[in-house]
RNA sequence: GGCGCCGUGGCCAAGUGGUAAGGCGGCAGACUGCAAAUCUGCUAUUCGUCGGUUCGAUUCCGACCGGCGCCUCCA
């Protein structure tokens, strides 16, 4: 088996990468907090999640994923709030937006998705360590923090030993019951809203609820043991989110957290990072209403390597529709019963072999993405010349099969064909019968007004040998 | 102010201390009645700028310019 490697934030480096069982990748991946509808800036994280789980998979061992859902935090309370509704009200259509979105962008599913507020014993018992380790205390305003103080391995992941704050940045609000400014919450005593909108519970130190950071430590833990192999997320949770994770969760067990952790870089549009605050924001939904398929967005995430930003732009999006396009003719020229007639050539078998080979070896490289795309494209390219010699070999057909879908597994590029509902596709055949007549009668004119009127509709047509195809575009 | 990332052809984007993958687009040719699809050829002597190290740098070091992010809720 080849080497698999792994960009380790911890480590600043490229390095190998393995489960510490051997056999099962157990993987926590940040997920969205469900006020409102993901865009494509978070699914980029996501999609990089997913190439993630893909390639682990395809490398051989089996995958643990977990990706929480917060579903109770500040925001939501405020809109439960503002729309008089509880909590899990506002969260639950949000939810199943995420699920459908997650679907249309072929993000495979992860082995759990669980629900902040269905882990409140869990997190109080987590707090309940920590105050017993005495990193943790309750302060005169009932919330319990978490006392940077005492940990001293606090910073590592985001390098805090080698920064300055910058003066005035962290203005010290009306926190004055924390022992140190950058104590964070771990209970958040609860507030008159909390109560209002469902957002509170029973706990040793009052009625409240758990603080984000806290949310994530006890669900990884109480779903995948005291050491994760891997922690995923946005680089924007390097600090404070992972940081105060592996505090809190290091503190409580003295085991290390996760082993590694792997950060996602961000889609911008239009130069400025993709945020609601900025109203730069695309959502999946918006995406699909403007006809670009799942096949087409995956195509450009995985186009750029995951480490680096991205920018978000309609020729950017164009290009890679057209891109897709050419995957998803090769797929379908592959696939065909003319093309297994017509058979392949032993240059056919290596262009795979070679292409299979260096997607793989690309993807094992911390998921290269651009260059597994290349090594498609190549093969896409010498393939369609190979079939253009009609080589007669079946079995080279059946192998050059079995690469595309090997690479496709991994990418999931090939774009669906949107079927023609029945009434399209019968006015097709009639017209395309009628072209038929119009050529053989060598009446050029007619053949290609009807060609018009079908382009009009939608419809391209590719005449080839003895018959002629047509696809909607 | 501190920390960090990025700057490669018209657009997007890999990559390496030894002379630039791939996609989109464009041009020309083959095929076609004409197209479409497909194939072939061409489309960066050059990788932000200026220095340095080196036999040799886009790749290492330094400075500068430009863009972005984190330091506050955040994928």
């Amino acid at each position: 088996m080849p080497d698999f490697r792994l960009y380790n934030t911890l480590t600043r480096q490229v390095e190998p990468f393995a489960p510490a069982d051997g056999t099962t990748v157990r993987m926590y991946t940040c997920g969205p907090t469900v006020y409102n509808p993901a865009h494509l800036g978070n699914f980029r994280t996501f999609l990089f999640e997913d190439l993630m789980r893909r390639v682990l998979a395809l490398r051989g061992w089996t995958v643990h994923q977990v990706m929480n859902l917060t579903d109770v935090d500040d925001k939501i309370i405020t809109r439960a709030r503002e729309q008089g509704k509880t909590i899990s009200e506002v969260t639950e259509p949000v939810i199943e937006v995420f699920h459908r979105d997650r679907e249309y962008l072929r993000i495979q599913r992860a082995e759990a998705y669980p629900r902040a507020t269905a882990f409140i014993p869990q997190m109080v018992a987590l707090v309940q360590r920590l105050i017993e380790r005495g990193v943790a205390y309750q302060a005169d305003d009932g919330s319990v923090y978490f006392a940077i103080a005492k940990f001293p391995a606090y910073g590592r992941l985001s390098r805090l030993d080698t920064r300055e704050i910058k003066p005035g940045a962290r203005v010290i609000q009306d926190d004055y019951s924390k022992e140190n400014a950058q104590d964070f919450a771990l209970w958040k005593a609860a507030k008159e809203e909390d109560e209002i909108t469902g957002a509170s519970w029973d706990s040793p130190w009052g009625r409240g609820r758990p603080g984000w950071h806290l949310e994530c430590s006890a669900m990884a833990m109480d779903l995948l043991g005291d050491t994760l192999d891997l922690h995923c997320g946005g680089i924007d949770l390097i600090f404070p989110h992972h940081e105060d994770e592996i505090a809190q969760s290091e503190a409580a067990t003295g085991q290390p957290f996760s082993r590694v952790w792997c950060h996602g870089a961000f889609l911008l549009t239009e130069g400025a990072k993709m945020a609601k605050r900025v109203g730069n924001v695309s959502t999946v939904q918006g995406l699909r209403e403007a006809r670009f398929s799942a096949a087409a967005l995956r195509h450009f995430v995985f186009n750029t390597h995951y480490r680096k930003e991205l920018n978000l732009s309609e020729e950017a999006l164009a290009a890679s529709r057209q891109a897709v396009r050419r995957v998803g003719d090769f797929a379908e020229r592959l696939r065909s019963d003319t093309t297994m007639a017509l058979g392949g050539t032993p240059a056919l078998v290596q262009a795979a072999d070679e292409a299979v080979a260096q997607a793989e070896a690309a993807l094992f490289d911390d998921l290269n993405g651009p260059e597994a795309l290349a090594a498609l494209f190549e093969f896409i390219r010498r393939g369609n010349a190979e079939l253009d010699r009609k080589g007669g070999d079946r079995t080279a057909v059946e192998r050059a099969r079995a690469a595309l879908d090997r690479i496709d597994g991994i990418l999931d590029i090939v774009p669906d064909r949107e079927p023609a509902d029945e009434g399209l596709a019968e006015w097709i055949e009639e017209q395309l019968a009628a072209r038929r007549a119009a050529r053989i009668a060598r009446d050029f004119a007619e053949a290609d007004r009807i060609r018009h009127e079908l382009t009009s509709r939608g419809v391209t047509i590719e005449d080839s040998a003895g018959e002629t195809h047509w696809k909607l575009d």
